[in-house]
DNA sequence: TACCTTTGTAAGTGAATACTCACATACAAA
DNA sequence: TTTGTATGTGAGTATTCACTTACAAAGGTA
């Protein structure tokens, strides 16, 4: 991954823009839109980055670098148990959605991105990560003899990994009322259930 | 339900419009590119919808109409087990899916119609209608001591309605390529084992 | 014939979009 | 003092968007 730096300046860009998104939508997304929050005039957002693309971008690029770091904390410490790896996995995902739900509006946002080879394949990058950190683990259990091997790795993470998706979808319908670190421990908590060997 | 009644002309609109999307992205779904598709000017488009929201609306109202049939039938035959009601309903879900791949990128893109309260609350509709039906079957073969109390119906639900969801999107991922009816049989399979009493 | 309805079109509208250009200002290094 | 650079702006650009208006042809019905 590229070492990407940001000048403050476009982290202040890209932290408005983030909000704008959280409050708004990202449809309300627009250059003008942008350099009004900042109080700026639209011409200088161009003196940071050079498209609109490049603004959502970086913040891609900025969440998808901060996500790597988490799940790599959690991965690398071998001792755990593989359930225990996987409920970190999802507390600290689940949690970064609150915190930050804009980055849920743009990753959802696939098909907006339709047109745009980097964004989605960006995004694309992004879901394939999760997905092998997951089914690691999971092999992990089965080899561990925690997990049934009733059914294959791959299936299991599908399983979990679309219904963590469901959960934070349901979040979303509710305008971000429920409770989703909560819902995704209780889902997780079940899957592991019967998961059990 | 409204009974809706479309015209001939207004079924041909709706179809170009669906192609037209997954073919390209809802993103170049404009009156402009519409009309041409239909080798109509734009203004007789506003003969037979009165605004583009209004053709989005009749698209996603037409599958609903449609889906809802053949939902009611399967769920009518009372007589058969919960866990071959699913896989029939599944079965029909994913083999419409496969025939009409247009529509799977209308319904999947939740996050597209997040500006628009109508078309939102229409996808949202389309999916608590399927939830419901999921979960009054799930219900049904824990009832009949067919599948396991552990985990509560609705969570089963929400694990069912992600891991099916999950498929399609993979499957939309490869391009179609994946054999969508297959993969969604197998993991509904592999859950409803690991769901048995 | 006269009239109505349906379905069409050519030619617009204003508003919005991302983005550019020539030019200005502040400040620092040589 | 001179020069370079980073950061800004006002006033544009071309293009796209959904939608409207005025008018006409076709076909049925009186």
């Amino acid at each position: 991954m590229k070492d990407k730096q940001f000048s403050q300046r476009q982290i202040e860009i890209m932290e408005a823009a983030t909000l704008r998104i959280d409050t708004f939508g990202i449809q309300e997304l627009t250059i003008k839109n942008l350099s009004a929050d900042l109080n700026l005039s639209e011409a200088a957002l161009y003196r940071h980055f050079k498209s609109k693309n490049e603004i959502l971008l970086g913040l891609l690029t900025y969440f998808i670098l901060e996500m790597n770091g988490r799940l790599d904390q959690i991965t690398q410490d071998r001792e755990r148990e593989a359930s225990e790896q996987l409920k970190g996995i999802f507390a600290s995902q689940l949690s970064t959605f609150v915190q930050k739900p804009a980055i849920v509006s743009v990753i959802f946002s696939e098909g907006i991105f339709q047109f745009n080879k980097e964004l989605r394949d960006k995004v694309s990058d992004m879901m394939k990560l999760m997905q092998e950190n997951i089914k690691a683990l999971v092999l992990k259990g089965q080899k561990e003899g925690v997990f049934s091997k009733l059914l294959g790795a791959e299936m299991l993470t599908t399983i979990i990994m679309g219904s963590m998706r469901m959960v934070v979808l349901k979040w979303k319908l509710s305008g971000n009322q429920s409770d989703l670190v909560k819902d995704g421990e209780q889902i997780l908590k079940g899957l592991l259930n019967m998961m059990k060997k």
